[in-house]
DNA sequence: AAAATGAGTATATAAACTTTACGGATAAAG
DNA sequence: CTTTATCCGTAAAGTTTATATACTCATTTT
């Protein structure tokens, strides 16, 4: 047992981790803290916490009068890799789940909220089943309840997904529809039941709406003062004056939608519509193709 | 040593907990799959499978011909809750995160994927230094970029924030400007640096239009047929034609423009804007007073 | 000054895990 | 139809990790 090279166990690294993250976002760490979080005894956070130092000196420090480990400025991170919009999506999902309360009333501190979004939500018995269906690249029957008024009753049809995309307010799978004998979007939360499975897949690399990307060129809207196009050249880290975004040819319909771009002619103020299209006529073709 | 209750500890837990995820969502678990994702040794890996077939006998069967373990139909989760919308969400996070393919092909089975946002990204830095703010309930100076013409420069300005919200693009921080003299919205993007922290703070409690919620009543849009109107009803999982949604006063706007609430009038296809607000004119009420 | 709190350390013991080794079942390959 | 590879399972010996218990120290609160 050469203590030199030597890698440690996954749990102690997960709580090394832990007492980095606190560390680095939360503003300090306990004993109590390793203990609740993990359910190790008291002597064994110690143990965490001084390995932690041996591992990261630079990094923490302890206040005697608050009581508490700090980060110090010379923070370098070493077992987590910072990333700002990540944190508050995973403070704002875990803020709410331990609604418990258990003994950490620190942990809510602050607020985070995001928009709420009233959507129903998916059947798992469905989503498990089309899972199945795409891993064994077969095909599957769905009571689907379409948008189509030639179809206004939930019905059954064969489908085979390949893939699954959200437009940002909800779920769809990607799938050849063997009615219309195309490739199409089925919304997951329209997908009643699912029955039959049988062995006619389909090739994903057929779905070429899926697989291939269409470029959209950004740029700030130009009913804008110069100064706001500045503002919004940043916002979407632009250079030149544009952003390329790569979006598949499939998602371009959600994608006009989402950032308003069908929008920039029809709206009095410019900044409810900041970025237009440039290559918009390309857009328009890409678009109608995709969407037949 | 009873073996009776017995308090398993945290790693062993979380094995167990992978072993049911994998059985549930992903089709199946291996030894090896253990192996790769905790590193523990072979022995321990069987070890853990036993364990899981003692907890949950009803839920595994190991087939000797494909050499897995799957799920079997009288499948009762035991460690996870499932939930279909958070698994495609943790399926598409963390699909492109392990890249280097280490030996899980099967992992990257199928294909998830959101629609790409394009913007930049939230300056570590800045985030710390403002979550530091709120814990210590003191005041801070932003650089920040406005999108008003009066101010087309960054400017330092003081303000006192106390959460942080999410209008589903982008985040921002809810402040109190101490130039404005009340509370609004900071977009955390266009926070370029910080300085000078004080202690003038102030009562999160007084920022009314964050701590108020409004309760917006959709309903389908009139304009589509009856049986779509029925449809989006059940999208929304509407009781007698309406869903009754409480939103953050502070946070209306937004949710204005998600649903495109404010297009309903304007666009050709009633599709565009399934949903229309009931109580519309006090939802106009207070949304302009919210925004001032 | 006393009590409470949180950190740290030491010891003995228990649990968890690794290493090494070996045997069995199945599918693919020669 | 044997050989090979792969996957599972189990056993024994040894190491690491963790617990329980007990005690000390520094700081804040009462």
């Amino acid at each position: 047992m050469v203590n030199e090279v030597y890698k440690l166990r996954w749990g102690i690294e997960r709580r090394l981790e832990f007492i980095e993250f606190r560390l680095f976002w939360e503003g300090g760490v306990n004993r109590s803290d390793i203990v609740n979080e993990f359910g190790v005894s008291v002597p064994q956070a110690s143990k965490d916490l001084a390995l932690y130092q041996e591992h990261a000196p630079g990094n923490i420090h302890y206040d005697r009068s608050r009581k508490r480990y700090f980060s110090q400025d010379s923070f370098q991170p070493k077992y987590i890799n910072p990333d700002a919009d990540g944190y508050l999506e995973w403070k704002t999902a875990n803020t709410f789940s331990d609604n418990n309360f258990t003994g950490r009333k620190d942990m809510a501190f602050f607020c985070t909220d995001k928009l709420p979004t009233p959507l129903r939500s998916i059947d798992v018995k469905v989503l498990r089943a089309l899972l199945e269906c795409v891993r064994e690249k077969q095909s599957i029957e769905i009571l689907y309840q379409s948008m189509n008024s030639t179809r206004p009753e939930p019905e059954w049809r064969r489908i085979s997904p390949h893939a699954f995309g959200n437009d940002d307010l909800r779920w769809h799978t990607r799938a050849f529809c063997h009615i219309d004998r195309k490739f199409k979007d089925f919304i997951l939360s329209r997908c009643l039941d699912t029955r039959s499975f049988d062995v006619t897949g389909i090739d994903a690399a057929d779905d070429k709406y899926w697989m291939e990307y269409f470029s959209v060129i950004l740029c700030p809207n130009p009913r804008l003062s110069i100064r706001q196009q500045d503002v919004i050249a940043q916002d979407f880290s632009m250079e030149k004056g544009v952003a390329v975004v790569p979006v598949r040819r499939a998602m371009l319909y959600y994608f006009n939608k989402r950032l308003r771009l069908d929008l920039a002619d029809n709206i009095d103020d410019p900044r409810e519509a900041p970025v237009i299209v440039k290559n918009r006529s390309a857009f328009d073709a890409a678009l109608s193709e995709a969407t037949h």
